[in-house]
DNA sequence: CTGAAAGCGCTTACAG
DNA sequence: CTGAAAGCGCTTACAG
C-alpha cells in the first residue's frame, strides 16, 4: 500500500508522542499537567521530545471534553459587539472581567444577544460560565445555555440568577438635586432607550415607557423625578427626549433639535442619562456658541474618562464599571458569593453644572 | 443498591435523550445539526422532548473534539486586555473582526500577550485560528499555537505568516508635509513606544530606537523625517519625545513637560503618532490658555471619533481599523487570500492644523 | 430515512 | 513513580 500523499503535515497527538518515547500516555499528560507525578528527568525528556516533534501540548478541545471544563467564560452583551466594544462603559466592564479571569487562568469569549441568527446553535455552550450584560432584546440566546452553568446578570435582572447593579435611583436623585439647586427655568431630561417601542426624539404622551425593573434607565428617571418633586417642580411638565443608541451619530439629530429650539423654549438644564449623551450636547452646544454653564447646564451619568479629561469637565455620576466587571467575574468563578450585589456611585462636580 | 443522592440535577446527554425516545443517537444529532437527514415529524418529536427534559442541544466541547473545529477565533493582543478594550483603535479592530466572525457563525476569544503567566498552558489552542495584533512583548505566547492553525498578524510581522498593515510611512509623510507648509519655527515629534528600553519623556542620543520593520511607529517616524527633509529641515535637530502607553494618564506628564517649556523653546508644531496623544496635548494646551493653531499646531494619527466629534477637530490621518479587522477575519476564515495586505489611509484636515 | 459502531484526543482513578 | 484502560459526549460514514 502506498503511503498517503498529504500536503498537511500529519498532526501529532499525545498518544503518538508516548509511543515515540516508549512511555505511557499518562506520563506524557502528567508531564504537561502534573509535574509532581513523574520524575523531573522523565518530564524533561518528554518536554524536549515534544518540542522536537512540534507537539505544542495537549489539545484543548479534548482536554475540555475530558475534564468537563474549558476555562472559558462567556460574556453575553445585549448590544452588538461593534457597539459594545466602542462604548466606554461596556469596555470598562469587559476590562474588569478580563482582569479577574486572566489572573485565574480563564479566557474571555465575546457573544452578543443581537447575534446573527443563522449560525449553528450552541457553539456558545462551550463556556464554563456566563456573564450577561444589559437588557437582552430576547432571552432566546440564554435558552441555549445549560441551566446548571453559573450565570450572572449585570445591569439587569434574570429570574433566579444573581445580579450586579449600581444604585441608579439614588445616584440620579443626587445629581439632579444638585443641578436643581441652581433654580433652572426650563429643566429637560434626555433618556436612553426608555420607551417600549423605538423613539429617537421627543417623548410624548403616546409613548409607553419600559416598566420599572426592566431597565436601569427607568430607575434613573425615577431618581430625576424624585429630585424634581423635592425642589417643587412638577415632573409631568418637564420635557423628555429619548435616545435609541448611545452613540454620537444617533444622539446628534435629537440634540440638534433640542438646541435649536427658540431661546425661551430651549432647556437651560439638561439631565442626561449618559456621559455620551452629555458630551454630544456639549459638542453641539459649543458649535452653536452657547455658553456652558451660563446658557445651559448639563449633567451626565457614568463618569467616563472622555468626560473628565477635557475642558469643561462634565458634572456627572461616576460608576465603577471596572469593579462591576471584577465582581461579576469573581461571582462566576465562585470566588465571591453568588448573590445580588449593588455598587455605590459618586457625584462628580465638574464645570458643566458647578 | 441505593440511587445516588445528588444535589445537582443529573445532566442529560444526547445519548440519554435517544434512549428516552427509543431512537438512535444519530437521529438526535441530526435533529439538531442536519434537519434534512430525518423526517420533520421525528425531528419535531426529538426537539420537543429535548425541551421537555431540559436538553439544550449537543455539548460544544464534545462536538468540537469530534469535528475538530470549535468555531472560535482567538485574537491575541500585544497589550493588556484592559488597555486594548479602552483603546479606540484596538476596539475598532475588534469590532471589525467580530462583525465578520458573527456573520459566519464564529465567536471571538480574547487573549493577551501580556497575560498572567501561571495559568495552565494551552487553553488558548481551542481556537480554530489566530489573529495577532501588535508587537508582542514576547513570541512565547505564539509557541503554544499548533503550527498548522491559520494565523494572521496585524500591524506587525510574524515570519512566514501573512500580515495586514496600513501605509504608515506615506501617511505620516503626507500629514507632516501638510503641517510643514505653514513653516513652523520649532517642530517637534511625539513618538509612541519607539525606544528599545522604556522611555517616557524626551528622547536623547542615549536611547536606541526599535529597528525598522519591528514596529509601525518606526515607519511613521520615517515618514515624518522624509517630510522634514523635503521641506528643508534637518531631522536630527527636531526634538523627539516618547510615550510608553497610549493613555491620557501616561501621556499627560510628558506633554505637560513639553508645554511648560519657555515660549522660545516650546514647539509650535507637534507631530503626534496617535490621536490619543494629540488629544491629550489639546486638553493640556487649552488648560494653559494656548491657542490652537495660532500658538501650537497639532497633528494626530488614527482618525478616532473622539478627535473628530469635537471642537477644534483634529488634523490627522484616518486609518480604517474596522476594515483592517474585517480583512484579518476574512483571511482567517479562508474567505480572503492569506497574503500580505496594505490598506490606504486618508489625510483629514481638521482645525488643529488647517 | 434509521441504527449500530468507531473514534476524535485527552485525563484520571487504579493497580502495580 | 509508571502503565493499561475506561470513558468524557458527541458526529459521521456505513450498512440496512
Amino acid at each position: 500500500m502506498e503511503p498517503p500523499v498529504s500536503a498537511a503535515p500529519p498532526r501529532i497527538t499525545l498518544k503518538d508522542l508516548a509511543r515515540e518515547l516508549g512511555v505511557s500516555t499518562a506520563s506524557v499528560s502528567n508531564a504537561f499537567n502534573r509535574p509532581d507525578q513523574l520524575s523531573p528527568k522523565l518530564r524533561e525528556r518528554i518536554l524536549s521530545e515534544a518540542q522536537r516533534l512540534g507537539y505544542s501540548g495537549p489539545d484543548a478541545k479534548a482536554r475540555s471534553l475530558r475534564t468537563g471544563r474549558s476555562r472559558i467564560i462567556a460574556v453575553v452583551l445585549a448590544e452588538t459587539l461593534t457597539y459594545s466594544l466602542n462604548d466606554a462603559v461596556a469596555s470598562e466592564l469587559l476590562a474588569g472581567i478580563a482582569e479577574v479571569l486572566d489572573v485565574h487562568g480563564h479566557t474571555l469569549l465575546l457573544l452578543s444577544g443581537r447575534q446573527h441568527v443563522s449560525q449553528a446553535p450552541g457553539s456558545a455552550n462551550i463556556a464554563d460560565g456566563f456573564i450577561v450584560y444589559g437588557l437582552m432584546p430576547s432571552l432566546k440566546v440564554l435558552n441555549d445555555i445549560p441551566a446548571q452553568r453559573p450565570m450572572v446578570a449585570v445591569d439587569f435582572n434574570i429570574q433566579s440568577r444573581p445580579s450586579v447593579h449600581v444604585d441608579n435611583e439614588p445616584a440620579s436623585y443626587a445629581v439632579a438635586s444638585h443641578a436643581l439647586t441652581a433654580r433652572p427655568k426650563r429643566p429637560g431630561i434626555i433618556n436612553l432607550r426608555l420607551t417600549e417601542s423605538p423613539c429617537n426624539g421627543r417623548v410624548t404622551a403616546e409613548h409607553t415607557l419600559l416598566a420599572a425593573g426592566q431597565t436601569i434607565t427607568r430607575s434613573r428617571l425615577a431618581g430625576f423625578h424624585r429630585a424634581l418633586e423635592g425642589q417643587g417642580f412638577d415632573p409631568a411638565t418637564v420635557p423628555m427626549w429619548n435616545i435609541e443608541e448611545n452613540t454620537f451619530d444617533v444622539c446628534a439629530p435629537v440634540i440638534g433639535e433640542i438646541l435649536d429650539l427658540p431661546d425661551d423654549e430651549r432647556p437651560d438644564l439638561l439631565l442626561c442619562m449618559s456621559d455620551r449623551i452629555a458630551l454630544t450636547v456639549l459638542t453641539l452646544a459649543e458649535r452653536r456658541g452657547l455658553r456652558i454653564p451660563e446658557d445651559l447646564r448639563l449633567t451626565g451619568f457614568d463618569g467616563i474618562a472622555e468626560g473628565q479629561n477635557r475642558d469643561p469637565r462634565l458634572t456627572t455620576i461616576r460608576q465603577d464599571s471596572h469593579e462591576k466587571g471584577r465582581i461579576a467575574a469573581r461571582m462566576i468563578l465562585g470566588l465571591a458569593p453568588r448573590e445580588d450585589c449593588m455598587l455605590h456611585t459618586e457625584l462628580i462636580l465638574g464645570d458643566t453644572c458647578p
